[in-house]
DNA sequence: TCAAAAGTGTTCGATATACACCCATGC
DNA sequence: GCATGGGTGTATATCGAACACTTTTGA
């Protein structure tokens, strides 16, 4: 009966998508110091007396300086083998500690906007953005976790579309709000029908400020408006 | 460094559903032998070497003698205190072992007809099914557990609008699907629509059988063919 | 013949799609 | 003046929502 159950290590891994204009970047962290293609996604194991949410706040804010990122759970890793490679034991060895028999982990989701300075420092090492079609091969079940995200960062928005304004600057211009959606959703948006779609969204708000010294004529900067956006899904 | 991380033990939990024509149900067990009142969700602490998925679908095995059950994760419930209250502590002493200090668990969803012959024998003693409307008081966040899946249903036939059929017996009239749509969506749908709508789904196909000793107008049958479904859904 | 549920069409408004040209700017 | 990206309108198709009466059956 003892040895019966499992009885475990549990860590929390994030995938913390940003986009750089172009495409969508994952923010990966050096496993080991010094190797600079030895990449992994940011997490932790979990503390006594923590909660997973709270451990996946953590780990974000000690990448990015950020109390409360927004943050979606989206699954639960645990195949037994999933952390018995040989490599991967001895890093969870040196890491942590010798005897971890079994880990399992629970993945989250987040979303920064890729401008914002990172912590280098701290047990995280060096990290940095990497785009999605770039992405390593990476220690555990890394590469599968990215891969279920993807599918669920459009699930995500489909159910609260406010949650794309967490990968723009606070200032953006139309432009960069359609190559977000088309790389989001892997495909061309007309860019007269995105305007249209815009336009009906209240919480999109003009600033009277433009563009300077662009090479063309300058884009109009719009904003994410949160009151107004909350005002109407509170009357929905 | 030895008690900084959780160690812990990890259980799987399954909200699974029926519909009885009128409304949804959930399926609890009994939590002791012979109290009729003291319900549950069914679920089990998994094995050593085994993956979550897979206690999910023994738990539900053992229940309903299907192999492969719909089978959908949809989050980790975690907290630090959700196993401490004095009358949890105390059946986890019982049913498993002293001293679980903690423990998480995977919630799953799950549906199933309900007609379905049960296994009322094997460690989960008792089971039936409880309207939703009327689920009791539960041990441990069952009760968080049941209320976050009701928005996950919604969202999971969204994404795979076949698993409905599930729910219904393999021959259903229009109006059985309609009273599902209802309970599902909480909420009225005009029945002229709806049947235009199932005239646009090819896949539900119907038979040259009707309703027999009703007091009215006997209704058409119909069934879900999945071969067609599928041949849809990777046409897209 | 009555009660009870089955089945059936049309209209309207909202939303999504397709499609091409002129505008402003820096070089 | 030209290259570059910014910004705009119209027509059509599709989808969802509203709405009421006739049919069939057993009791």
């Amino acid at each position: 009966m003892r040895t019966r159950f499992i009885h475990t290590y549990v860590s929390v891994d994030c995938v913390v998508f940003g986009f750089d204009d172009e495409q969508l970047n994952i923010l990966l962290v050096q496993q080991n110091e010094g190797n600079l293609k030895d990449l992994k996604l940011p997490g932790s194991l979990i503390y006594d007396e923590e909660n997973v949410d709270d451990a996946a706040n953590r780990v974000l804010f000690e990448l990015t300086g950020i109390k409360k990122m927004a943050l979606r759970q989206f699954r639960c890793f645990a195949s037994p083998d999933r952390a018995s490679k040989p490599e991967d034991v001895k890093w969870l060895n040196v890491e942590y500690q010798p005897d971890i028999n079994r880990l399992i982990t629970v993945a989250y989701l987040s979303l920064c906007k890729i401008s914002r300075k990172l912590n280098n420092v701290s047990k995280y090492k060096k990290s940095g953005w990497v785009p999605i079609k770039d992405i390593p091969k990476m220690p555990f079940d890394h590469n599968q976790i990215v891969e279920e995200s993807l599918g669920e960062i459009r699930r995500w928005i489909e159910y609260d579309s406010s949650i794309v304004f967490e990968l723009l600057p606070t200032k953006f211009t139309i432009s960069q709000l359609h190559k977000l959606y088309e790389a989001i959703h892997n495909k061309k948006i007309d860019i007269r029908n995105f305007h249209k779609k815009i336009a009906t969204m209240p919480y999109v708000v003009q600033l009277n400020e433009m563009q300077k010294n662009v090479p063309h004529r300058a884009a109009r900067y719009y904003k994410f408006d949160k009151k107004i956006f909350n005002k109407i899904k509170t009357n929905i």
